[in-house]
DNA sequence: GCCACTATTATACGTTTGTATAGTAATGCT
DNA sequence: AGCATTACTATACAAACGTATAATAGTGGC
């Protein structure tokens, strides 16, 4: 009996390994067609292995879950961080981004929706999903309030969190649909209906946002 | 043996019955979890019955998507063309009937999740979800556009395409995240915030939509 | 080079899955 | 009531599934 030759790897990088796989074989195949010899082949090991690092198949997919959207919100909080000259160009740069490449993706998208598919019945699942949605809400919440105190505009925290919330709203759906290639218009489009939409959204003056990115 | 008893349906009748059972196995278990017996059991019928009905789970699921997006623009066209006084209620109501109950609803929200998450991967999916979403669009338009005439606003084709991704955008977002029950805020504020978003998009005059539709 | 540790492979098992098909009971017509 | 039609049940099958476990080869330390 010839065993297959391997190399082995450290915890964290053959746990990390494992995960992206799950998440390839999920955006490929769906919940209904990512089994573990799927996810095991895609990783480049033998099915066995996975218990080695995981009690069962639903806990990788939960811990898959848990990666990406750590993935995803710390990218997030890399854009809300990055620098910039002001308060204005930081927040268009962060709206901007999310409909943009890298991050205007169907294999992210394809992901984030197939997990929220799962939000309702799995209470693992809507604590993932809550924690990230309160994280995207703490940023835009951030990056809103000085636009507002520059621009005049009542700024107080109710204020920010209900344009947070419609903001969030619009750059998820936007996000969502300019991701799925559906050929119903140019996705290169996107940062400047939602910069505009945004600069309605917060009452802005038109093109304060759209410029503060432009060449 | 005793054969279980049963009672004979119309053709179209079994039909629908199969596919709302499809709908309610996969927001409960998602498509990992709707099994062909499982949809059985749940429309009442054994397993051998589907057979008769779809040629495979495969078409049977792809036909539920096509059911579940018929039952949703469907509605939207109804509630896009309900008796209102003006353009502006008609707009009014459109978006604040989509963040309200029975459209927010964490069923229809994973369902269209659930199948959001197979568009990248599966053609028909893709096809289904473009024509519903070019359906969406297509009727935003058509509710944008006198608004913006009646307010004197640019209302060139091309504005109007643009307001409507950006509203659309808003519309999936907020009732996707709002349909959640997440407990990060009450969904019963989402209405005004929507239309607040929505006046600003399209540089309404404050209140425009708000007072359209508030007693 | 030797050895201990352990990451990894290969295999097994019981259950579940989608698909296939023969048989029969419900129903409408005469 | 009798009969023909056919919607539906029950069962079977091969394959795939998630889970479990014994064995072994890779690797670092000495």
């Amino acid at each position: 009996m010839t065993r297959r030759s391997y190399q082995r790897l450290g915890e964290d990088a053959r746990r990390n390994a494992l995960l992206e796989a799950t998440l390839d074989c999920l955006a490929e195949d769906g919940m209904g067609g990512a089994s573990v010899r799927k996810i095991a082949e895609r990783a480049g090991v033998s099915a066995g292995l996975i218990r080695h690092y995981f009690s069962s198949k639903d806990e990788m997919i939960h811990e898959a879950y848990a990666y990406l959207m750590g993935q995803l919100t710390g990218a997030a909080a890399d854009s809300a961080h990055a620098a910039s000259e002001g308060a204005s160009q930081a927040l268009a740069h962060f709206i901007a981004a999310n409909v943009m490449q890298p991050n205007l993706s169907s294999r992210k998208v394809s992901l984030w929706a197939t997990f929220i598919g799962r939000v309702r019945a799995g209470a693992r699942y809507a604590e993932i999903h809550r924690d990230s949605y309160r994280e995207f809400l703490d940023l835009l919440e951030a990056l809103i309030h000085p636009v507002l105190v520059q621009h005049g505009r009542p700024a107080a925290p109710a204020a920010c969190h209900g344009h947070a919330i419609a903001l969030n709203g619009l750059i998820d759906g936007l996000w969502l649909e300019g991701s799925l290639g559906h050929g119903l218009y140019d996705p290169a489009r996107l940062p400047v209906i939602a910069l505009t939409a945004a600069e309605g959204i917060l009452r802005l003056p038109d093109g304060t946002l759209v410029r503060a990115i432009a060449p």
